[in-house]
DNA sequence: AACACGTGGCC
DNA sequence: TGGCCAAGTGT
């Protein structure tokens, strides 16, 4: 029965699969590059920065020689920033306490920075073919239909019973040909809305398609509540110059580059916006070019509503040492989140 | 254990 | 359009 359900999944997968960078190397680490960078990311979005992580780092020396900076830049756009910072730990574990080598069981493996049960598992069985299950929300769904599993997914003990039931499906021989045909049959054939069922081969032997489960599986209990920002960005002129500004708190986009920023707890009217005095003006004489409409950005967790106020300093005002001044046209080089590339992209003097 | 952490695509 | 979801992890 299981084994029908699993055979089935193989022969799919060997005539459906995708042509993957990562599927034509036996290397851990480039295995482990394309496991962060799809950590809660579609493949269509991961796929460009994969190859300039290889491009630019073709070695986890390379990696770990590098500058956080760079690396930051390079992964501007993808989100969840600390996968590449933590990323970058990893690579310089992997060299000092490795030897460059990378670490192939899964107890050393999942020791590793940004490295949870489902990469751990990916990797000890990808590029190393040890039997370890990994389960990702693709194989949550696949499992939760085709079995009937109505445990939460984001429940301690539904993440048990997943992991009992993936368990019991994994071979000892090509286990990393296992999970990928898993995951892909979830992410190409069992997907979350409206799947194909008419051409599902396991349609016949499907829970949820026999009792019309299928829109009902799997279950997740935990919405995510939002909350508002209101953002204030500063992009100060003066000559050629501008200020940046690096985000070193433990928030949102920690160690990316900004504008320098006003934060408020509410929205505040232009006419109240233009009175703003900003403490690193040090009371400094400025003028107001212009002020930019408001920009909605949204995240899994909050809803920023930011502006840009354009302001152009008097020839005698001081550096400020929070910030970095930077010839503006160099703003470029700059990690910044996708909100501040958009303000950047649509304001003339950039 | 619950929550924070990005972005884009889909309907 | 707004809510859901995507190859999860750290704290």
């Amino acid at each position: 029965m299981m084994n029908d359900f699993i055979e089935s999944i193989y022969i799919w997968y060997t005539k459906n699969c995708r042509q993957l960078p990562w599927r034509e190397t036996n290397d851990p680490y480039k295995i482990w590059i394309s496991e962060i960078i799809l950590q809660q990311t579609r493949v269509d979005q991961g796929m460009s920065y994969y190859h300039k992580f290889i491009k630019r780092f073709p070695t986890v020396s390379d990696l770990a020689n590098a500058n956080e900076d760079e690396i930051l830049k390079l992964w501007q756009g993808l989100g969840y920033y600390s996968r590449a910072r933590n990323m970058h730990e990893t690579a310089k574990t992997i060299i000092k306490n490795y030897g460059g080598v990378f670490p192939n069981n899964y107890q050393n493996i999942i020791k590793l920075k940004g490295v949870g049960p489902y990469t751990a598992a990916a990797i000890a069985s990808i590029a190393f073919g040890l039997p370890y299950p990994a389960i990702d929300g693709n194989i949550y769904r696949v499992l939760a239909r085709y079995f009937g599993i109505s445990n939460a997914t984001d429940s301690t003990k539904g993440k048990n019973v997943f992991a009992s039931v993936a368990k019991e499906l994994i071979p000892d021989k090509n286990p990393g040909f296992h999970n990928q045909a898993l995951m892909e049959f979830g992410a190409l054939q069992c997907v979350p809305k409206s799947p194909n069922c008419a051409a599902c081969p396991v349609v016949a032997s499907c829970f949820a398609a026999e009792n019309k489960k299928v829109a009902e599986l799997p279950v997740k209990t935990k919405k995510t509540k939002q909350r508002e920002r209101f953002f204030y960005y500063y992009l100060m002129e003066k000559g050629d110059d501008t200020w940046l500004e690096k985000r070193t708190e433990n928030d949102i986009w920690k160690n990316l580059y900004q504008f320098p920023l006003i934060e408020k707890s509410k929205q505040l009217p232009e006419e109240e916006l233009i009175h703003l005095e900003p403490d690193f003006l040090n009371g400094q004489p400025f003028k107001i070019k212009s002020i930019s409409a408001t920009q909605k950005h949204i995240l899994s967790h909050q809803v920023i509503y930011a502006r840009l106020i354009h302001i152009e300093l008097d020839k005698s005002y001081q550096r400020n040492d929070r910030f970095v001044q930077i010839s503006t046209k160099d703003i470029h080089t700059f990690a910044v989140p996708r909100l501040v590339e958009n303000l950047i992209k649509q304001t003339e003097w950039l």
